[in-house]
DNA sequence: AATAAAAAAGATATGTATGTCCGAAATATG
DNA sequence: CATATTTCGGACATACATATCTTTTTTATT
């Protein structure tokens, strides 16, 4: 479904949503530890975040990767989208160029409703959404 | 959300299923150009199909890949199943090992039922279920 | 100013999916 | 029986995702 890529950046944005504000940032190191990601790799793909304004981060002593007010507001589909591209929910299943509602391939009309109500789920709900569905055990991460 | 090999293979067998019989065996050649994926490539899918029991193949002059009435019956599911496993539906999208109804991921209610969807489709369709739609123009395929 | 801590950046390595090539085996046809 | 046609099987090549390593830049602290 997802690439290990996107899986490890959204477990480690959720992470960051959960344990870092402002003051309380959170090393690259920690943040590997807890969702069990090879540091160098999840640093790249942090660093990355912090380029698309998904996430924050600080050099130096006390440094370390948090997410702004303005972050906690920004849609989960950013994400995905950052790491695998604008197309993974939106191409034909089939891969089929020429797919659609008027000419469905024989899988399209059974999976674009549940499809499309992820898509917006995704679009909708910011990263603070599902950190609060967390805080909330309505549902739930390893740590 | 499928590989590659995955959409190539289901390509193929429901372009078989509409275009070969008995009689009509298709060269790997001809489905090769008509789903546009690399001859090698595709024909190294097909000799697996056959060995999992899913097409059926006979060598030599006016040889060729065909479907028998038993390979007509095949779920579709079969397909993804001999190249992306089964896994691909049941693991979870965060990658969590122990994500659960009880205990969902933050995204496992959002993406459930589209799995869901996509999972009985496949698994409560045949090839020829697929293959009659195309027929009567419920659905669509490139050729 | 010197030091230490931390992210950022670039270069490199590994692994897996994807794709290609070539020879062997099977079979219909003349 | 010889030949042509086709799948089959193994080895090889490439590309991309994944992972690692090293150096540079930034910044708080002393």
């Amino acid at each position: 479904m997802f690439s290990n890529s996107v899986k490890y950046a959204l477990n480690a944005v959720l992470y960051l949503a959960i344990n870092a504000n402002g003051s309380q940032k959170i090393l690259a190191r920690d943040i590997s530890e807890a969702i069990a990601v090879p540091k160098a790799y999840i640093a790249k793909l942090l660093q990355e975040l912090v380029r698309h304004n998904i996430i924050s981060s600080e050099r130096g002593p006390k440094g370390g990767f948090y997410l702004t007010e303005a972050n906690r507001k920004v849609p989960m589909i950013k994400i995905v989208e950052m790491i695998d591209g604008e197309e993974l929910f939106k191409s034909c299943v089939l891969g089929l160029e020429h797919c659609n509602e008027a000419k469905p391939c024989p899988l399209h009309e059974k999976i674009s409703p549940y499809r499309w109500s992820l898509l917006t789920a995704l679009e909708f709900n910011t990263i603070q959404d599902f950190a609060d569905e967390i805080s909330e055990h309505k549902s739930y991460l390893p740590q």
